[in-house]
DNA sequence: GTGAAAGCGCTAACAA
DNA sequence: TTGTTAGCGCTTTCAC
């Protein structure tokens, strides 16, 4: 409370004294404004350097309006997240961007539905610039909130409803999923299933559509549903197994999923990929070059992907206005917003196959 | 930049003018402050409800110079931070403390010595009434930045240097190593090998003065550095394979390369834990559990920990002074902290043997 | 180009 | 118990 060297923390006008100029002056060579003399300014940068000035971001705050800070919003139903590689990786891309553009990140992380109360404070208490946040399920209520709080926001992933405002980055799951089942027809596979994750997330569904698209009537059997955990996709490998002797080839629907399934699949005595071929999707080194053997798969640029989240917001921020933070503007199909003329429109990344030895 | 439902935002003022009392007594009930006659105060509650007021926070940090966000510093030296499940675990647990006390987590990561300058300033700026600093290196500048930055701190793991006001949370990793030998030489293994973690962290250390502690004299030649990561778990076992035929057991200083030890040994025919007994640290479930055999390990409550660093830190910034944060106080031994009459000091907690299939 | 002055929204003495 | 009044440290018109 009492704290010496904070309380002896210089101010701006300590500064400016020093400097022997006035306050604003300080603050224009402080904030890099044009228009102050080269040998003044010098002064003041001496000052600031003697007295180990840095300005308080609470009084700049509270004048501009602006905080510079962003706040990554995450529902960890499950422990999911950093339990998963996927999201530790975008978070890196934000950071890393969030940086470069001189903001902080916040981490938000809530535990369920009860923590929401409190997000919903906090983002509506003006404490940061914008919000990413990670819709891990359609029943997700968190996008709901920062709209309400009037907070820009971009999401992480497509969300299961679409409007003119909301801005998403996502890769492009339903063609990656397909290029992964050509891959194991051209190898001449002709019995694929599929590890499906939970449908109740996009993601899932969209890669379950590639795989249909690539395997027009396929029979309903060879899809099973699992978590995104081993365990899951061990399990899913199981049935497969049990419901088709004649399987040789999987596509499962994440790296995590398809590591349980070769696991399974060792215990089984089933040779991979002579047996049966496996291709899993996101690429998640620390996984995908880990297992035995190491995993074809699909890759999606993940902290390229948590960059271009963070990128994002930062432009709909500066554009002004974001979803829910002002009157909803309407007019414009299918994600994308204008605003302040420029067209901010959601991303979808493109995949890329990466063939190891599963497949 | 003109945005409306920031713009409209009421302030207090507007609340305090609708329940017809003063800006004071509103901020008292806001803020729930004894001494307001409960009519008044109901008043100025449903004012609040109505108006949807929320506190501007800038505006109220310039005041109290308390922010209630506490920033998470982190040295990502070759991408180890989230690589690693224990730092995930760990960010968990001071999150849900944090939460739990009103703090934000603001997250700070670093990528190299580059980005030091940048959280120095961050940190001397006033956002964050703490900082908790997970010290990955013996060269790490990151505490003496804060230290200098004049900001309250916590260290996750021990430092390599021992003053009297440094405070850190750790786990006690020399005797849990030395259980891991014991409960390897309690099995009649009697050539046992150490897969060391890099030796300029001090857990990798402590870990191995643990293992020598148990096998005193042991042949320098058993011990392997590796680098926390299952490949070098991997190499380590290798090397240990072919100086040592007879080899018959290996504690591992962490789970990760615990896992690749054992892939390693799976390549070679050498079975676990017939052949050769296995034993990990850490216990991070998700890859303990999913080895194959699943991996006996020493076990240290991680999320624990992390709710710890920040319990601890909360109660040092309660009590005013941290290191660096005024003049050192100096004098008591060792890793505590004396502080407003309420002495603060180091955590070290208890690990704890999980036996599971591998040794 | 530079300075003076008016707040940003809030809390905390101090009076009443 | 409640209201009045100073600021917290900074940015930003608006004069000069």
């Amino acid at each position: 409370m009492s704290d010496p060297s904070f309380a002896h923390r210089p101010t701006l006008e300590a500064v400016a004294a020093r400097a022997g100029v006035s306050r604003a002056t300080a603050s224009r060579v402080v904030n890099g404004s044009e228009g102050v003399r080269a040998p003044l300014a010098e002064r003041v940068r001496r000052a600031v350097e003697e007295l180990g000035y840095v300005p308080n971001q609470a009084a700049r705050a509270l004048v501009t309006r602006r905080n510079d800070a962003i706040a990554v919003v995450v529902a960890e139903p499950e422990t999911r997240f950093f339990a998963d590689p996927f999201f530790a990786q975008q978070v890196r891309g934000i950071s890393k961007e969030l940086t470069a553009h001189d903001n902080q990140l916040v981490l938000l992380l809530t535990e369920g539905a009860a923590d929401h109360e409190r997000v919903g404070r906090y983002l509506g208490g003006g404490h940061v610039d914008g919000a990413l946040i990670f819709s891990l399920h359609d029943d997700d209520t968190l996008p709901a909130l920062a709209r309400r709080a009037g907070v820009p926001t971009v999401i992480g992933g497509r969300p299961d409803w679409s409007d003119s405002d909301t801005l998403y980055v996502d890769c492009d799951n339903r063609g990656g999923a397909r290029e992964a089942v050509h891959h194991l027809l051209d190898l001449g596979r002709r019995r694929i299933g599929h590890i499906a994750g939970p449908l109740d997330q996009t993601s899932s569904v969209d890669r379950l559509d590639g795989f249909r698209d690539a395997l027009p009537g396929v029979d309903p059997r060879l899809i099973v549903e699992g978590d995104f955990t081993p365990d899951g996709g061990a399990r899913a490998m199981a049935r497969l197994l049990d419901d088709f002797p004649d399987l040789d080839g999987v596509f499962a629907a994440s790296d995590v999923m398809a590591s349980g399934a070769l696991r399974m699949l060792r215990n089984r005595g089933v040779r991979v990929p002579e047996d049966v071929a496996v291709v899993g999707f996101d690429d998640i080194v620390s996984v995908a070059d880990w297992t035995d053997p190491p995993l074809t798969t699909i890759r999606q640029d993940i902290e390229e992907m948590g960059r271009m989240m963070a990128r994002l917001l930062l432009r709909r921020i500066e554009a002004g206005a974001g979803p829910g933070a002002g009157p909803v503007s309407g007019g414009s199909a299918g994600g994308s917003a204008q605003a302040g003329g420029l067209a901010l429109s959601s991303i979808v990344t493109r995949t890329q196959l990466v063939v190891r030895a599963s497949a």
